[in-house]
RNA sequence: GUGGGUAUAGCGUAGCUGGUUAACGCGUCAGUUUGUGGCACUGAAGACCAUCGGUUCGAAUCCGAUUAUCCACCCCA
């Protein structure tokens, strides 16, 4: 029989990476939370039409990434990102009718059928935010910065932030249209996916990597000189937001998300990756934007929203190649060392009893030597050990060693241990934290 | 969807233009005697050379297909 391989594109999670994922969750909650999020969980999978709509019919996700299964009446589609399933929690649970802003958050996986490459898998985890009620550019700048005060506190380092504006609805067709006039002089000297932009998406035309075409663009409208007065100042107040948060950004009008919900403010978090080759490449890591008109997209009121999507596999990444770990490698409290059978008793009664009062403890289960066991303690990053023999177990008494700084305190052997050992260690961490 | 690169023990690599027992580093395991780890030394285990097929007297090495991975386009987290 052959073995059988995980699909394209999907990754295993193993023992020696799940706590760092751990860790990286349990710190999004916890920053989540300080900003008054609350943790959102919606389904898998919702019918194929909520992603049509929401997302957007035109877009490369819908027309030729979902996984879709076809039903009788109604198709159902694994989600392709998290916002539009959540918008439609939200709705048809009433929670826009409660006290607003709402502001929920969520960790998934999300499906996309894509090509793939580093960061970029066909099942990945998503972080989120969605804060739904505001229409101010205070809220804007309240989610980015909820975004920026992840990353940092991660401790990585380099992260750009791009923003920019694509308007609102009335603002945007006429700034479609300026585009389209500009590029129509020279339609015969773009390059053939141009040519095909300058109807579907004339915006994307100011993405283009070919050289000629991005000639043709240099003195191209920008959007920002079509904005509308509202969305001007919108603009203008969330820079200002900003700088007062002391959040660098640049704006970069070349900003297009791929979504079409978005409205007004768009960014983007931007980090740098090595490739096979050690190259660095950018990335984005975090993207998000405005989507004023979703809810109503979604069939219900005009309700102004906004939010982001954090790639997890690309913060991980990113934090790998910053040699930042959020976890120890190997982790344990106290290893006992038995020599003897009654030792082995002794000892797999300790660390049964410190196991219960939530201690890492362990014992050797693969009948070592006591150097080897040693050896063992030491590399799995083994604080404390204590070695038991028939002398230990005759005087109730051993030696707890701190392998760190090879000091020994003598210990009792009976009902105390676990109380004396909590004492010990606490102490030990103090000191530790002092240096 | 289009184009290109890579594929050798758990990990990272060597293996020149096809020629016998596939090499090295890290890691793992055991030992370096008498009850205390990190260093050092000695030894061991571990690979049908991604899979399938072809060329050849002979293939890790050449050819084809498949799969995986990486890169570019596209798009995005």
């Amino acid at each position: 029989m052959s073995l059988l391989k995980r699909p394209k594109g999907t990754a295993d999670i193993l023992p020696s990476q799940s706590g760092e994922w751990q860790k990286l969750e349990g710190f999004l909650h916890q920053t989540a939370n300080a900003f008054g999020f609350r943790e959102i969980r919606v389904p898998t999978f919702e019918e194929t039409e909520l992603f049509s709509r929401g997302v957007g019919e035109t877009t490369d996700v819908v027309q030729k990434e979902m996984y879709t299964v076809l039903g009788s009446k109604k198709n159902l589609t694994l989600r392709p990102e998290g916002t539009a399933g959540t918008i439609r929690a939200l709705l048809e649970n009433g929670l826009l009718n409660d006290a607003l802003p709402q502001r929920v958050y969520y960790i998934l996986s999300c499906f996309r059928h894509e090509n793939v490459q580093k960061g970029r898998l066909r099942e990945f985890h998503q972080f989120g935010v969605e804060m739904a009620g505001s229409a101010q550019p205070s809220a804007d700048a309240e989610v980015i910065s909820l975004a920026k005060q992840i990353l940092d506190q991660l401790g990585l380092k380099g992260i750009a932030l791009r923003i920019n504006s694509i308007g609102c609805p009335v603002c945007r067709k006429k700034y479609q249209e300026a585009l389209k006039n500009y590029f129509s002089g020279s339609r015969e000297c773009l390059c053939a996916d141009c040519r095909n932009r300058l109807e579907r998406n004339p915006m994307r035309l100011l993405d283009c990597k070919v050289e000629s075409c991005q000639k043709i663009g240099k003195d191209a409208p920008l959007i920002l000189d079509y904005l509308c007065e509202e969305c001007s100042q919108h603009f203008e107040k969330l820079k200002a937001n900003l700088e007062a948060l002391g959040i660098e950004y640049t704006v970069d009008p070349r900003i297009v998300r791929g979504l079409d919900y978005y409205t007004k403010t768009v960014f983007e978090f931007i980090g740098k990756i090595p490739d096979e080759k050690g190259r660095e490449k950018d990335q984005t890591i975090c993207g998000g934007g405005r989507y004023d008109g979703l809810i109503q997209q979604l069939g219900g009121q005009y309700v102004p929203a906004l939010g982001f999507g954090m790639g997890l596999e690309r913060l991980l990444n990113i934090l790998e190649y910053q040699k930042i770990s959020l976890t120890e490698e190997k982790f344990c409290d106290i290893y006992f060392v038995p020599m003897g059978e009654a030792a082995e008793i002794k000892s797999m009664q300790l660390t049964a009893q410190l196991r219960k009062e939530g201690v890492s403890a362990q014992t050797d289960v693969m009948g070592r030597s006591l150097r080897a066991q040693m050896k063992y303690a030491d590399k799995i990053n083994a604080r404390f050990t204590v070695v038991i023999g028939d002398n230990e177990l005759e005087q109730g008494e051993a030696v707890l060693k701190n392998m760190k700084s090879g000091e020994k305190i003598s210990v009792r052997l009976d009902h105390t241990f676990a109380e004396s050992f909590s004492d010990i260690e606490i102490a030990d961490r103090l000191a530790g934290e002092n240096l």
